[in-house]
DNA sequence: TAGCTAACGTACTGGTTCGTACATTAGTGA
DNA sequence: TCACTAATGTACGAACCAGTACGTTAGCTA
């Protein structure tokens, strides 16, 4: 989240289209990621910024289109972080590893961005549904895992018969649980699953799990 | 969910402290899974039920005490069918896998539930943390799992360093997700993994994961 | 420097929504 | 059968909240 700092200027009105849209896109996915779409109030965000609520009409339209302007903001962030990872010259057992740390490691670093996606399932993913931007923004992660995948079948590292989509939703549930439902699941359990002592604990256990799944001896099945 | 049907009596006033309760949980957990806690409607309950808004403030107090209702009867409805799992008389591997199986089916069948779950991370399991009913819930399947483990290390059959509590939480992240996300995942890589046509492709995967993760050999670790 | 427009602020409204005051009746026990 | 209480219904209020009508100004450009 890029989060905007002035360098305290004398009063009066400053004219900053970016910078005012953009402080409003930052307080607004707080908002929502604090209390959800019907939870958040507009009001609430407007006093947050150093505008008025007249801007976030002025800028977004309404409420509904912000939040899909914070999912959409929000979304970007992944894809970004997504295309930077280079795994291609790992062995596809340290390749695959290294991805789902790289997922556990970005969904612990952005908490709102998981409430964000519990709050649009809440929502039956409309919003997502209703923006082109979204519609197409895939995801280059996926092309990673399909090309680790092919060369680890190939070598017979692999042999699994999963293909990149359902390996990224096996990566991913791991990691968004964790984060997503860690009140419940400490009320419950008494456990706090991201407690940092217990970080590299659950990180290597992702990887295990998933090296293991992938690698497992299907010979007797 | 235990519904609430009767023999369609004469108009009239009819009495009857437990129906009304019910019925009103019923349509309840409807609204808040359909909604969220914010986004449910107190009048739109009231107006699904056989009686008046007054009945729920009667029986209830607020709306807060009636979603905690709600989460402590959902939350109970596992509890029994987790209580019911007989998986003893089966070896490690075969046990571990039916609970895992047991989990999987509980959560497709159950999705208002997951998303009352979800919502209730959203607001920090703040009703959770304020029922006692919940507060000593329980779960019978950690003590299940907890016996299997153990019989499992014994016969060497297992060799993973987790507890029951960690493969509990292994387990619930790929059954919640499936369920709760399947929306945004749908929506972003479209996908529906609750299509029924691949019910049994997830729910092996499951198994296959779980059991991979357990009996990995870890001599070369 | 005049004028134009994008950017911004104030004050308000209309509908919604949780909650309640007050009235009523079904069923039960004396 | 009478009285009493748990259960129910009606009508309303007060706060809240998304959205807007209308007025203002900063900064650019001709």
């Amino acid at each position: 989240m890029t989060s905007v700092e002035e360098p305290a200027r004398p009063n009066g009105r400053i004219r900053d289209a970016a910078r005012t849209r953009a402080e409003i896109l930052d307080v607004a996915t707080q908002e929502f990621a604090r209390a959800g779409y019907d939870g958040a109030r507009v009001d609430e965000i407007a006093a947050r910024t150093r505008t008025t609520k007249r801007m976030i009409y002025y800028y977004f339209g309404g409420k509904e289109q912000l939040f899909t302007a914070v999912l959409e903001r929000s979304y970007g962030v992944i894809r970004e972080a997504e295309q930077g990872l280079d795994v291609e010259h790992l062995d596809p057992v340290a390749a695959i590893r290294r991805l789902a740390e790289l997922t556990f490691d970005h969904h612990e670093a952005h908490p709102d961005f998981i409430r964000l996606v519990s709050i649009e399932n809440i929502h039956g993913a409309a919003h997502i549904a209703g923006s082109e931007k979204l519609g197409r923004i895939g995801s280059p992660a996926l092309d990673v895992i399909r090309r680790i995948l092919e060369s680890g079948r190939e070598s017979g590292l692999f042999t699994a018969d999963v293909d990149a989509v359902d390996l990224h939703a096996m990566i991913s549930s791991f990691c968004f649980f964790r984060v997503a439902n860690r009140h419940t699941f400490g009320a419950l359990f008494g456990r706090d699953l991201v407690d940092p002592a217990q970080r590299e604990h659950y990180r290597s256990m992702l990887g295990d799990m998933v090296i293991a799944y992938l690698t497992a001896d299907r010979t007797t099945d």
